[in-house]
RNA sequence: GGAGAGGUGGCCGAGUGGUUUAAGGCGCGCGUCUUGAAAACGUGUGAGUGAAAGCUCCGGGGGUUCGAAUCCCUCCCUCUCCGCCA
């Protein structure tokens, strides 16, 4: 979250973003608040003080009647420090609420623009294979060399889920190890995860309160499924502070991510390419504000690598104010090109969240043994999310028989060449 | 899930209603000494908020009281034993 006093100085940056992000935010309010709580505040803290003179004297008071004078006059002190302090409660619980519901600010080189629509495209690489037959989608594909059963995983779960059977969920095991590898080769801390995390860590990495119906939840106890293991990394070092040379840390974790999309009927419908459970492999970073840029653009580069090996085609995209996430300041999406569907398909989102997260996971660090302690900055990247490499690898590689080649990277993984046509 | 014991600063640990402004130790910072380091000695050493005085924070929340680290309720977590289990 943003701090009060941020937006104090910066309220006309802020509003603007808010605009550009289409996302209405009760600024003037809070600063309103944030006036009446600091008023509040004083009178509390000044009959505090002489609660705290008086009951102290009142201890070394022999006299019982000039005690049981000042006992009584306490008394009411007490009962008016109760009242205010109610009050106090209040008005922060509803700052709190607010400040809760406001998006980050924006990069200054953001794209402005209303939706994904204006979206700009800012790199791209690698060529479309030209095809000599028409080239097949994925779910055909799977079909043809038999590791794809969408009926099976409807039937035991419900549309949306699907089963990977013998070389495709080796293939989808592959990937993983791969980009696991990949960045703990570069110095990553590869880490195991919980899945599932406590309301008051959905709360602080911002899931919660705004986000909460797309998320799964167990509904017995306080347990919420992961929808990114960006949660669980925010929320890593939670209401701690950071001893003097201990950033940057770079973490990579291979996780389920689970959501809960309504999603339009006739929208994505087809194949594996959207659904309420997917594996991702996810990066983060938490580092010094004036190193921030440069991990980010590092996140990009490392990011756009993995299509790259895979020989994939892949764009890069800068995501517009309008289609910015809630904590990002600045986001970059990788695409890849699916030939079968047609289409460049999401595989990753790079997201610089500078000090948003830090604030409201109350992470800090000190950057010397004798400064104050700091809000270190937190960005994160897909390297890869899964189903979705998955398609592309099918997609690119398959030949005229639907058979699908292994890429070079992943015959280690693999132990085949080449993914053959299922026997009927 | 059952029974018991606990949760105090970076760490250890004292504190059972009023000079506790949280003792003491370890660690750490700074200084003196030293060619340098160690040792020794001295000195300092939590966070938040505020212009400051001050106020708040002893796992979280609530209560009793003029006054709570201390008493009560409740929740969470850790440890030991039992049960269950991959």
């Amino acid at each position: 979250m943003l701090s009060v006093q941020f937006i104090r100085e910066n309220v006309d940056r802020v509003k603007r973003d808010m605009l550009l992000r289409n996302a209405p935010a009760p600024i003037d309010r809070i600063l309103m608040l944030d006036e009446e709580r600091k008023a509040f505040l004083q009178q509390v803290e000044q009959l505090r003080a002489k609660r705290n003179i008086v009951s102290k004297a009142i201890g070394q008071t022999k006299d019982p009647t000039e005690r049981e004078i000042r006992i009584t006059e306490m008394r009411l002190v007490g009962d008016e420090i109760d009242r205010l302090d109610g009050v106090l409660k209040v008005v922060e619980g509803e700052l709190r609420e607010k400040l809760y519901e406001v998006p980050n600010i924006l990069d200054p080189n953001v794209p402005k623009g209303p939706d994904e629509e204006s979206n700009v495209v800012v790199a791209s690489s690698g060529t479309k294979r030209e095809f000599r037959f028409q080239p097949r989608p994925h779910w055909e594909l799977g079909e043809i060399v038999g590791g794809l059963d969408l009926a099976r995983g409807a039937r035991m779960a419900g549309s949306r889920f699907y089963v990977l059977k013998g070389p495709l969920a080796r293939l989808q095991r592959s990937l993983i190890q791969f980009f696991l590898n990949a960045h703990t080769a570069d110095g990553f801390t590869e880490c195991y995860l919980p899945d599932m995390l406590s309301e008051a860590s959905l709360l602080a990495s911002g899931q919660l309160p705004k986000f909460r119906e797309n998320l799964y939840r167990d509904f017995e106890q306080d347990y919420y499924f992961i929808p990114t293991a960006e949660v669980a990394f925010v929320n890593l070092y939670r209401d701690e502070i950071l001893a003097p040379g201990s950033l940057p840390q770079r973490f990579v974790a291979h996780t389920p991510c689970f959501r809960r999309e309504k999603m339009s009927a006739g929208r994505d419908v087809r194949g594996i390419k959207r659904g309420h459970q997917f594996e991702k492999v996810e990066m983060f970073v938490y580092c010094e504000p004036d190193r921030s840029e440069e991990e980010f653009a590092a996140l990009v580069a490392r990011t756009r690598a993995l299509p790259e090996k895979l020989g994939v085609p892949h764009r890069l995209l800068a995501l517009c104010s309008g289609d910015i996430g809630f904590n990002a300041t600045k986001t970059f999406d990788i695409e890849v090109w699916a030939p079968g569907q047609d289409e460049w398909l999401e595989v990753s989102s790079v997201s610089n969240c500078l000090d948003f997260q830090a604030r409201r996971a109350n992470i800090r660090y000190r950057p010397t043994a004798t400064d104050s302690p700091r809000a270190p900055h937190m960005l994160n990247g897909s390297g890869l999310a899964l189903p979705r490499s998955l398609i592309a690898v099918m997609e690119n590689y398959q030949q005229e028989d639907g058979s699908i080649v292994v890429p070079e990277v992943l015959r280690p993984y693999m132990g085949m060449d080449t993914i053959p046509v299922a026997v009927a």
